[in-house]
RNA sequence: GGUCACGUGGCCGAGCGGCUAGGCUCUGGUCUGCAAAACCAGCUACAGCGGUUCGAAUCCGCUCGUGACCUCCA
């Protein structure tokens, strides 16, 4: 378990070596969904850059408690603390009780997730679950002084709060610019500074999801579920914090206040934030309203898509990039990635079948060193694969014949792939599942190219040639090799 | 307006002071009946202008451009 895994942390801006606050046990938190719609392929990004870390860490022996949230309640439409919540909203407009919305877009978001080959996190509470423990912190707060009531809602106090803690550590800030800075909405003079966030809120007579309290019948801040549940499920000290960028600030920022208000001390040891998609450039988002639903990218059902696209090949093209950089979108890229991750595939393939001599032409020791090196620096999952394709080269050119490797290292080097690219990585080979109890059809292709070696022998190029082609339309690959063929559905 | 990122070859995308990133595309070659695959070789790079340095895509400054956050967003 001595690893060397170092991680990014967005407090110290600076990548720093990462260790558990209680070895072998690491706890960690990642942001999930407000399920009010399809998820997208931002979505994608973090289910995938979590996904990653959460198998390494259980790669390298850690025993893992993966807790990612789903809001379900108190996340609003316009400003933080006024507006309507999302869930209602969705709710009335679709003629549908709130819950019904909760439950239909989450069973579509586990859906995606287990396409995109993500595990499913230790612990996925709902917000709507702890509205009890919600209101204990709240209330854990208003003893504390740093928060106060005004007409049933209960806001946070960031002033008093930052003069003895620091707010926007995270993200920046600082409250005097915030002051001149945050814009002026309306309903919000029951505040006392603008940048105060709502942790209870009073319901307004049509609002739906409403729960009684002793402030009043209401429901909780948005910021609030994720101090509250990670506390519950991780304790007031945890080792990693994940979500994406655009929650840093505020979201991120008042997680750290309240929990430091409700509990004295800071409860994140690491910070780490995954970068946007981008699509021309501009960050996707329901905002902008130019996102594309995994469901569309899974099924090539989207003005802006020229094919459908595996969801392999989505979470290859993802682990293309450095989790911190944005990615951007188009059909060429995702088009390369698909042949990028085929390839991959079809070396794993041939490694399994090589035959080994009595020295090595490779160093594999070296190459594995390499992988564990990029994983390491900060999960820099592009330079890992720049590696394994050197590998990919040096692989197939021992099944040509003009490398060797010793059957020590084949063994090795069949480990290094397979932890690599599919307990690391978390890919698998699509094909291969399609392909996977199919014995008929790979009886009835023995037959056919066998049928078809046979004309070729007899130089009926005509017949084979046809073959292959009828093949082809049916979309099923043809390769010739040295002592017979290949096949592969497309 | 404030804060912070970023600008790399046809496309995507690493690198963060000296050493070929990688994937995809394209061109030529080897192999093959042809094709595919594979292998070999090649092709256009570091926004611009200064500065630091023996040496800069990499550090510093300025200019231009793009984006993110400051309001819900992964």
């Amino acid at each position: 378990m001595e690893s060397k895994l170092n991680i990014y942390n967005t407090l110290k801006r600076k990548k720093e070596l990462f260790v558990p606050l209680n070895p072998p046990h690491v706890g960690m938190y990642v942001c999930g969904p407000t399920v009010y719609g399809e998820p997208h392929l931002g979505h994608a990004r973090p289910g995938v850059t979590y996904d990653v870390l959460f198998r390494y860490l259980k790669y390298l022996g850690y025993k893992v408690r993966y807790v990612r949230n789903i809001t379900d309640v108190g996340h609003l439409e316009n400003d933080a603390d006024v507006g309507e919540d999302k869930i209602a909203k969705k709710a009335r407009l679709e003629q549908l009780e709130p819950m019904e919305v909760v439950q239909f877009y989450t069973n579509s978001y586990h859906d995606k997730m287990r396409a995109l080959n993500t595990l499913p996190p230790s612990i996925e509470p709902q917000a709507s679950g702890h509205i009890i423990e919600q209101q204990a912190m709240v209330q854990q707060i208003l003893d504390n002084g740093y928060a106060y009531e005004k007409n049933g809602s209960v806001y946070f106090d960031v002033e008093k709060y930052n003069k003895k803690f620091k707010y926007g550590k995270l993200s920046g800030r600082v409250v005097e610019d915030l002051q001149s800075n945050t814009r002026v909405l309306e309903g919000q003079d029951e505040k006392k500074n603008p940048f105060d966030f709502a942790l209870w809120k009073k319901a307004e007579p049509e609002h739906i999801m409403r729960w009684p309290s002793d402030w009043s019948d209401g429901f909780p801040g948005w910021h609030l579920e994720c101090s509250v549940m990670s506390t519950k499920y991780l304790g007031k000290k945890f080792d990693i914090h994940g979500g994406g960028m655009d929650l840093l600030f505020p979201h991120h920022e008042c997680e750290i206040a309240q929990s430091t208000a409700a509990n004295g001390e800071e409860s994140v040891h690491y910070w780490m934030h995954n970068n946007m998609i981008t699509i021309d450039g501009q960050k996707m988002g329901k905002s902008l309203g130019n996102f594309i639903t995994l469901n569309e990218l899974f099924s090539g059902n989207h003005k802006l898509l020229k094919q459908a696209y595996s969801p392999m090949t989505i979470r290859f093209f993802m682990l293309q990039a450095h989790y911190r950089s944005t990615l951007d979108f188009s059909n060429e890229a995702l088009q390369a990635a698909e042949k990028g991750l085929s390839r991959l595939f079809a070396a794993w393939n041939t490694l399994n079948k090589l035959e080994a001599s009595d020295k090595s032409s490779f160093d594999v020791q070296a190459l594995k060193q390499k992988c564990f090196d990029a994983i390491d620096d900060d999960l820099n999952t592009p330079i890992l694969f720049a590696h394994l394709f050197d590998g990919v080269k040096f692989i197939n050119s021992v099944a040509a014949g003009t490398e060797s490797i010793t059957a020590a290292d084949l063994e090795e080097l069949k480990k290094l792939y397979h932890d690599f690219i599919f307990n690391i990585a978390g890919l698998k080979d699509e094909l291969e599942d399609v392909a996977d109890g199919e014995n008929k059809l790979d009886e009835v292709m023995d037959i056919l190219l066998n049928t078809r070696i046979e004309a070729k022998k007899n130089k009926d190029f005509a017949t084979s040639d046809k073959i292959r082609d009828l093949l082809k339309d049916a979309g099923i690959i043809i390769k010739d090799t040295k002592d017979g063929f290949e096949w592969q559905l497309k």
